[in-house]
DNA sequence: GTCTATAGTGCGATAGAC
DNA sequence: GTCTATCGCACTATAGAC
């Protein structure tokens, strides 16, 4: 590494140098999306950024951060937006605000689904699942102080098998685009809302 | 191939090729499971073995030939017993059955279920995703015949959604062998059989 | 800041001895 | 039926010119 000036903090970069970052994000986006993990070389990103391998490896230090920064920046962008939903909407209304900003950001970006999927299942070790069940079962729990307690209290797989509904709604919405999945985040929502006997 | 003989149907075999091939299906599938469809290289196969590269591709025509003889290993055992279950209940009973079977089987297989996911996200583009929901859906169909109509008759997406939670749940008990599977399957089962208002 | 050129590795697959 | 030996390819990463 010649002239690249090593900073402990990524924040001052040149306008250039940020620009190929997001560029380098995005293609390796479309990439994993598209042809998987594997199919996500260093070759087939230089291409599609019209630069070459050298070029990728002077802006990131490896692959795997490449592909890395990309997977934070989907990430980043889907607990935003399913953030800022759930703080918009009260207490009683916040798990249904989760279910249906999640699929519907999923449903806005295809690729960013599939990245999420790749990275999930090639996850490397260092990720727990319960940071996907916790933020619902706490919104949950809260929804339950609003409202009153439910029959049933095991809040950590009602979590479970929601998210895992929303996961199937939106992967059959990857295979199918005409499914309507605002309909069937209703009826998520309606499962997770309708008290059961205990 | 200087000796094997090639016959269209793989019915006869040798009784040591057969154990080979059944040999072979078995390590991929730890392989498979334990270090992704990547991480199970030729090489990795055949040191698990304990033959060479060179005597895997005597058995199989290609590495591609032992992975898809895994996954169909594996999906058969799955089908089998599930089918099996769902047989052996009422129409009414055979969407929990289907639940409860499902669930079980793949809590007593974890190496199937890890190798059953990997194909799923790398399959090679000739699998209809309606094939995983239409069978639930059909069941319940059978169960609103035996039980009366439900309020709710959207049963695709009842179907995917019910897939999507008992996948979360075989994925979290992946992850946390005391996660309580059976009464995860009773949650799921409850949110499918409890009629919602319209 | 991007290039060419290449080192070094691991892969799937084949040929031919035994 | 399994071996050794090897080919050709694709990959990540580095070195150094411009």
């Amino acid at each position: 590494m010649p002239t690249r000036p090593r900073r402990s903090d990524d924040r001052e970069l040149t306008l250039t140098e940020r620009a190929r970052r997001s560029q380098l994000m995005e293609v390796t986006v479309e990439l994993v999306a598209d042809r998987g993990y594997a199919g996500a070389s260093l070759a087939a990103i230089a291409e599609r950024a019209g630069i070459t391998k050298a070029a990728v490896l002077y802006h990131f230090p490896s692959k795997a951060a490449v592909v890395r920064a990309a997977h934070e920046h989907v990430l980043g962008a889907l607990v935003e937006e399913v953030g800022a939903a759930v703080a918009e909407a009260g207490p009683d209304q916040a798990p249904a605000a989760y279910v249906r900003s999640m699929i519907g950001h999923l449903r806005e970006h295809p690729r960013h689904t599939r990245m999420i999927i790749e990275a999930m299942v090639h996850g490397d070790a260092d990720h727990d699942p319960a940071d996907r069940w916790r933020p619902l079962a706490d919104l949950l729990r809260a929804a339950e102080n609003a409202i009153g307690p439910r029959t049933d209290a095991d809040l950590r797989t009602l979590a479970i098998i929601t998210g895992g509904a929303v996961d199937a709604v939106v992967a059959e919405r990857l295979a199918d685009p005409d499914y309507d999945t605002a309909a069937a985040a209703d009826h998520i929502v309606a499962l997770v809302y309708t008290p059961r006997p205990a």
